[in-house]
DNA sequence: TGAATCCTATAACGCGTAGTTATCATAAGG
DNA sequence: CCTTATGATAACTACGCGTTATAGGATTCA
């Protein structure tokens, strides 16, 4: 019934003693004033102003209205200066959830960028596999995920709808094969991954896993896998002592390297996605942006040449 | 930028969980809150409402627009509730002004009656002349004035321009000549002003003064005034010690009445209208049109008849 | 007293906001 | 898989809320 304009109009009407100062102080005509407070009147069924002669003067109703104005104004001013502040990324929160291999340089630096720029925006990171941040995306509780996509594999396969959500490639991450130092395969410079039916195999994340028996598959046999561990600092040391042979993302193998441990491209050549993913809603959200923006910007630095925008 | 019903929107949104259970619960239907929305989106720059999948969540800012709903709706609320408990007369004030006369029984009973009918309303009151009381009205220091006004005496006379204010007849009262009660005219059914010419005269108040000089101007003499005081019981004194005569509206006879004077018609006839009086605009502030109300119930009530209304 | 000036009120008009209904597209659930 | 619930969009309407132009009073000053 009464709206915000209204209390602001009666307040500078009893501030400024007449409808034409109260008109310019507002930036208004002076029959806009007129009519609004006609209107009011309408609306209230009082009369709010008292048309004395040359000037006006407010009514005890009037007064109420322009007393009650203050607050009223300021509450709403307030308002939209913390969602001006938001928008302005002088202040916001993000969610960000990324796979652990990421965390180790991607994402930090992505934090520093963001932190740099932006010193109001605070984000908040955990570390997941892809398949609990993009539920976690699904259910709310996270902004932003870095995740990954094995190439060949078909984005959703029933349990990871990507559908619903905007994907922004950062890196192509190649899958390699890592052999013991002394293997004979070591010093090859391609392998093909039928030659390689016959080795004892190591398997890391479930994911990663799964991507294993996809090219054991393709090639045409099952592999023989003797050890699981998510652990790749475990995987390594396995390798190292030469109780098996793994298919391992370059990016891992630049965070956990061993020297005793040998990396050649295989045959076909297999790549791994990294890539953000978000709602179109929360892309659209500064602070959520601008963590993105600075986790491509981050992968730019990093490494690799991300190819083109998906969907 | 942002108003009272872009926040009842949000505050809706974040209570219900959903566009359509938000529009329910404001009587809306539900494109109106898709729409509402989008404007709000537009003119924050930023998205306030997270669409998921069935259902929608509101994003950080607007959460922060949903938590400031709360006090700016229920400050305004609470200024519409002031205002109409004065709209309704369960609050309100009214500076009221009469003439000494009026005082004693008319203004007395009209305060009662307001009090019985409307106990929120609160009367404030003073005695003053009417010139003093126009002044006051003029200056919006006073609501409400009950004034007078001698027949015959035009209305404005330059002094006292009643053109801006509405009159209300209240009482008509009838000019009497008053006599010792052994003067010679003491037995007179009506006596002729013209016969009064070496009448020794007391005068009272400077207004009445005047109708006095005024009357015998227009029976053709300056009248001989030896005594003036604005204390009507002193007249009466006077009067009864056989100092002069004088000419006193009837309501004064009644209220200081003295039985060693006697009051006669005369000719030609006088009289004194008393009128309620204020502006416009105030007539129709609810708590000075119950009080102006009350005021002609109280003057039927104890008297006159009225007469028919002016201007 | 009359002219000048400063107010407010009113009229006529235009535009944008904010509703409506109707229809479509998409998730969720049995 | 089909039903159902929910949000998005389109097209339309209306009126709230500004504008400019003009008229009507009130106050001041010569």
């Amino acid at each position: 019934m009464i709206d915000a304009a209204g209390l602001r109009v009666m307040r500078a009407i009893a501030d400024e003693g007449s409808f034409t100062a109260a008109a310019l102080s507002l930036g208004y005509s002076q029959p806009a004033i007129s009519q609004m407070v006609r209107r009011l009147e309408a609306r209230t069924g009082t009369t709010l102003v008292e048309r004395v002669g040359r000037s006006v003067r407010l009514t005890e109703a009037g007064a109420v209205l322009a007393r009650h104005a203050g607050p009223v104004l300021s509450a709403l001013d307030a308002a939209e200066e913390e969602v001006a502040a938001i928008a302005g990324l002088r202040s916001g929160r993000v969610r960000l959830m990324a796979f652990p291999s990421a965390s180790a340089t991607l994402v930090p630096k992505a934090l520093a960028m963001v932190k740099a720029e932006h010193p109001g925006v605070t984000i908040t990171f955990s570390e997941a596999e892809p398949r609990e941040s993009l539920a976690a995306l699904r259910a709310g509780e996270c902004d932003l995920a870095v995740a990954f996509v094995y190439e060949g594999t078909d984005l959703g396969r029933g349990e990871e709808d990507l559908d619903p959500f905007v994907t922004t490639p950062l890196l192509d991450d190649e899958v390699l094969l890592a052999v013991p130092h002394d293997h004979e395969l070591a010093q090859a410079k391609n392998v093909d991954m039928a030659a390689l039916k016959d080795e004892t195999w190591i398997a890391g994340c479930p994911r990663c896993r799964g991507h294993l028996l996809q090219l054991a598959s393709t090639a045409g046999y099952v592999p023989d896998i003797a050890y699981e561990t998510e652990d790749y600092v475990a995987v390594m040391g396995l390798i190292a002592e030469g109780l098996g042979v793994a298919v391992i993302p370059d990016l891992i193998l630049k965070t956990v390297h061993h020297e005793d441990v040998a990396a050649l491209p295989m045959t076909p050549a297999s790549r791994r996605h990294i890539v953000a993913v978000t709602t179109p809603d929360l892309q659209r959200v500064p602070a959520v942006k601008a963590t993105l923006d600075a986790l491509v910007a981050s992968a730019q630095a990093s490494n690799s040449k991300p190819s083109k925008a998906k969907r």
